[in-house]
DNA sequence: TCTGGGGTCCTAGGACCC
DNA sequence: TCTGGGGTCCTAGGACCC
């Protein structure tokens, strides 16, 4: 019996979303976009072909929208975390032991014999049939002894076969035509330096030394290439129990220089995150705060990007007066003249979970079960009435936000299965 | 005019301890 | 003049991922 690790990857997920409850659109070229509808996040083959690339700003290919009839959506994070669990849901149904990677990908893992009627190649080809009828959703398979060549087969798959199914044994000749730069953990800053090397195709990497890899690129080097030589040193993740780390960060519509509007911005992620914490039920006891220049025009002498600051906290908290202050407080820190800022962020690590109670002299623990009742009503008020509905004043009001940092998503397509108002309508005729 | 957000892991260097 | 070694923890920053 061998061990197979299989990645099953939605192609072009976002975009497919869309076209999943929008049969018109089929074949049609459709690009999705980022937060704030800043650039392209996800391209439907079509528009692959058109030569949209991943990433760039929308505004630079307004042209070609136009030209070519491009559907434009903002993103739908709703709609496509749902579709996503319709496919977790599905997969796990054929697969007793499974990791979601991300919100498009997931790896299996498969005990395969080597007298089975069925081949690798017929199990994916089931996979993948069995996703598209249930949730209109396609996906490519790779298959192979480890993750990081069962992301490399999914590639293949994806890039070279008409089946959209591909398994991958190490040492395949088909290696030496596969740049380096797709291999899973190689990036911009591993491709460069492998160049001086010579190193620029699959096979070449997995036939580095050792040494001169652990040397070069340290342990996760060693590991890439022992993974790429068949040998696993990933094996499939156990569900993150609680996550490690939360995030609330935005990039601004126009630079900031004030320092209140940098509060301001602040004080709004902040609420968000407090927001988060709670609704996980877990509490933080350390907030790093950042401030980012602009870093397509930098306006410093020194061209420094990045402004950061971190607090230990005394007590555990989720409260968002808590975390304002630490953020009015952070950015009378960080705040430098002179300097055009674009985005900014506040991240709660070491989370804990909200049962915990600590005892710490010289902290008022009564005031905090004071403003937890608070933040408890605020977040009530907020569910039934809509977002934003009651915000703390530091928060500053509408017009400020729209005027300095908040941009809007001009392009959302309905919640078609998580909001009942939204759902999708068929006439018949 | 307009360039995403949310994560993880690793490393180097400093502080501190015994 | 000579000024240890090993360990942990913390922080900032860089690299990667989707």
């Amino acid at each position: 019996m061998m061990t197979y690790y299989a990645l099953v990857d939605c192609n072009n997920f976002y975009a497919s979303c869309e076209a999943a409850f929008q049969p018109q659109l089929w074949g049609k070229p459709i690009i999705v976009l980022s937060n704030n509808d800043g650039c392209v996040v996800s391209r439907s083959a079509k528009a692959k072909q058109l030569g949209i690339k991943m990433g760039v700003p929308f505004w630079k290919i307004a042209r070609e929208v136009r030209l070519h009839q491009i559907q434009v959506f903002s993103s739908n994070y709703a709609l496509y975390a749902d579709m996503s669990h319709r496919v977790a849901d599905l997969l796990s149904q054929h697969c007793a032991e499974l990791e979601i990677y991300s919100i498009d990908e997931c790896f299996l893992k498969i005990n395969f014999h080597k007298n089975h009627p069925l081949s690798l190649e017929d199990y994916g080809t089931h996979l993948r049939e069995m996703i598209l009828r249930c949730t209109g959703i396609p996906v490519c398979v790779g298959i192979a002894t480890t993750k990081t060549l069962a992301k490399l087969a999914n590639h293949i798959a994806k890039k070279r076969t008409q089946t959209g199914v591909y398994t991958l044994t190490p040492n395949q000749n088909i290696l030496a035509s596969i740049p380096v730069g797709e291999v899973w953990g190689v990036g911009q800053a591993y491709v460069r330096r492998l160049k001086k090397y010579k190193v620029e195709n699959v096979a070449q990497l997995a036939a580095m030394p050792d040494k001169l890899m652990r040397q070069e690129f340290g342990v996760v080097g060693l590991r890439l290439l022992k993974e790429l030589q068949g040998q696993v040193c990933y094996e499939l993740e156990p569900p993150p129990s609680k996550r490690k780390n939360i995030v609330v960060s935005r990039s601004f519509s126009k630079d900031i220089y004030s320092k209140d509007e940098l509060k301001r911005a602040l004080a709004n992620y902040a609420s968000r995150l407090g927001e988060k914490l709670r609704k996980w039920k877990q509490q933080t006891t350390m907030l790093s705060i950042f401030i980012k220049a602009n870093p397509f025009r930098n306006k410093r002498k020194d061209g420094r990007k990045y402004f950061s600051t971190s607090f230990r906290l005394a007590l555990a908290t989720s409260n968002t007066n808590d975390l304002i202050t630490w953020t009015a407080k952070a950015v009378d820190l960080l705040h430098e003249p002179q300097t055009n800022y674009k985005k900014a962020g506040i991240m709660a690590l070491d989370l804990k979970p909200e049962t915990t109670i600590q005892q710490v002299f010289f902290e008022n623990i009564s005031r905090h079960n004071k403003y937890k009742k608070l933040a408890t009503t605020l977040d009530e008020i907020n569910k039934k009435h809509g977002k934003e509905t009651l915000r703390f004043a530091a928060c500053g009001n509408v017009k400020q936000q729209q005027q300095s940092w908040s941009r809007k998503e001009q392009f959302r397509s309905p919640c078609y299965t998580t909001n009942p108002l939204e759902m999708l309508r068929v006439f018949a005729k």
